[in-house]
RNA sequence: GGAGGAGUGCCCGAGUGGCUAAAGGGGACGGACUGUAAAUCCGUUGGCUAUGCCUACGUUGGUUCGAAUCCAACCUCCUCCA
């Protein structure tokens, strides 16, 4: 097992080589083995997601982008979504058991996700990419067979010694068998896509990594070479861990999280952090975005917004990510019309005086009626620009502007512009 | 199997019968200053049809006018013994 960051020897593979520059790159197996690999020729890969909420969030698109990567390089992706593995839940460096899932809830939530993977990986054509549920082969097994053929290619010392094990047990919280055993379920998965399709490379998050080795050990065991690689944790530049709002996590997909709030999000980048957001989340060239992050002061908010749009036109498509565009001049900088409200809700709500509380709360900038009042007292909630101190203000027809539209903003970051029909 | 210790809000952590929706810190959000940045200072930080009501201190029951605090059983973790 080698640390990649940067290894010193010049690397034969593209595909290794622009993943480094990228910095998607944590930790490899065997960087020279897996460079070796992706130069003789197209490489299967796969990057699995659980299905144990209704969409995915930022934290997934760097595993995302890999793929992407990967498959712009001549390499051909798996997604691997955790039909399977969802019925246990992944305890690696948590201290707590997930909820069990109903398969109901599953199937709903890969039927959604799947919409956002499609979006950023070629699905198309012979060499497309692929999209599989590890349920296919999970449910399958039966008890006693799957003790005897994989259980015995497993040690609990071994097991033991993984970090995501081992942050639980110190934290001195209960880990269930059930969740003990998750290791080995991805384990077999990635063996199984080898068996299937060829697949050689697994990619994931760096709490992943002890889950992508026992994959690898077990392909070994089995007399196959495979590769394990691990992108990043996403953290801001002052440590914290990158991808949550007020509203709370970034989802990818729009019935989650509008395009324009997920753009908001992307325009609200640190500036210590635009450089690599621009360098993991963007297709741009790197001299671009080094051209981009060494824009000083206030001139960096262009980068911010080129950063944005970028990343919306990867994950919602190109039209989407204009909009968004527009909306935040218009909305932040008075430039421009917008043609489109940010927000809608039935006009019918208008009809016996909306509460100011309640429209907050109905667009989604506070999660209770109760946050949403110390916003207003707080001072930190306008309507049409202006302040509005009262929680008992009450929204009427006379408050729309053209269009029956209405601007409602909460602190400095967010703004809505609402459309009543 | 036995003895002892522990389980508190988003996180850490104080609290050993009423003054406790629960100190303090972190985080997050709002205000001021700015550039929709950072730093700093100030404020807020369970829910609701709101001078009241409901929910909450591992779980379930009990004692009491009153329980995070006392008792019992159970669950989980830690330490020592077997």
């Amino acid at each position: 097992m080698i640390e990649a960051g940067k290894p010193a020897t010049k690397l034969k593979s593209e595909a290794l080589a622009v993943l480094l520059e990228r910095g998607l790159v944590h930790q490899c197996t065997d960087v020279e083995a897996l460079d070796k690999r992706l130069s003789e020729g197209p490489v299967t890969a796969y990057a699995g997601f659980d299905a144990t909420a209704a969409s995915l969030h930022v934290g997934h698109l760097m595993p995302l982008m890999t793929m992407r990567w990967l498959q712009k390089l001549g390499h051909r992706p798996i997604v691997v979504l955790g039909g399977g593995t969802s019925q246990i839940g992944d305890p690696s460096f948590r201290n707590d058991a997930r909820p069990l899932l109903e398969e109901r809830q599953i199937s709903a939530n890969i039927a959604t996700i799947r919409r956002s993977v499609e979006r950023l990986v070629d699905m198309d054509g012979p060499d497309g990419a692929l999209l599989v549920d590890n349920a296919e082969w999970l449910n399958e097994f039966r008890f006693l067979e799957f003790l005897r053929d994989y259980g015995s290619q497993f040690t609990v010392n071994r097991m033991m010694t993984f970090d995501s094990v081992r942050s639980r047990l110190d934290a001195q919280m209960p880990l269930t068998v059930l969740e003990f055993c998750y290791m080995m379920l991805q384990a077999v998965d990635f063996l199984e896509l080898a068996k299937r399709h060829d697949c050689v490379l697994q990619v994931g998050g760096s709490d992943q990594w002890g889950n992508i080795v026992n994959g690898v050990e077990l392909g070994r065991r089995d007399g196959r070479k495979l590769h394990g690689l691990t992108v990043p944790l996403l953290t801001t530049a002052s440590g914290a861990k990158m991808g949550k709002t007020a509203a709370g996590a970034v989802w990818l997909h729009p019935e989650h999280l509008s395009p324009f709030g997920f753009w908001q999000f992307w325009r609200n980048t640190a500036d210590a952090d635009v450089g690599k957001c621009l360098r993991l989340f963007t297709e741009l060239p790197i001299s671009e975005v080094e051209r981009l992050s060494a824009l000083e002061g206030a001139e960096l908010n262009e980068a911010k917004k080129i950063l944005a749009t970028q990343v919306t036109t990867i994950v919602h498509g190109p039209e989407e990510a204009r909009a968004a565009l527009q909306q935040g001049d218009a909305l932040f900088a008075g430039e421009g019309e917008i043609l489109e409200p940010t927000h809608m809700l039935p006009l019918g709500r208008l009809a016996d005086g909306l509460g100011l509380l309640e429209l907050v709360v109905a667009i989604g900038f506070a999660a209770s009626n109760g946050e949403a009042r110390r916003l207003v007292e707080g001072g930190g909630v306008r309507l049409n620009s202006r302040i509005v101190d009262d929680p008992k203000r009450r929204i009427g027809t006379g408050d729309l502007k053209a269009n029956d539209r209405l601007a409602l903003s909460v602190g400095k970051r967010r703004r809505a512009l609402v459309g009543f029909a």
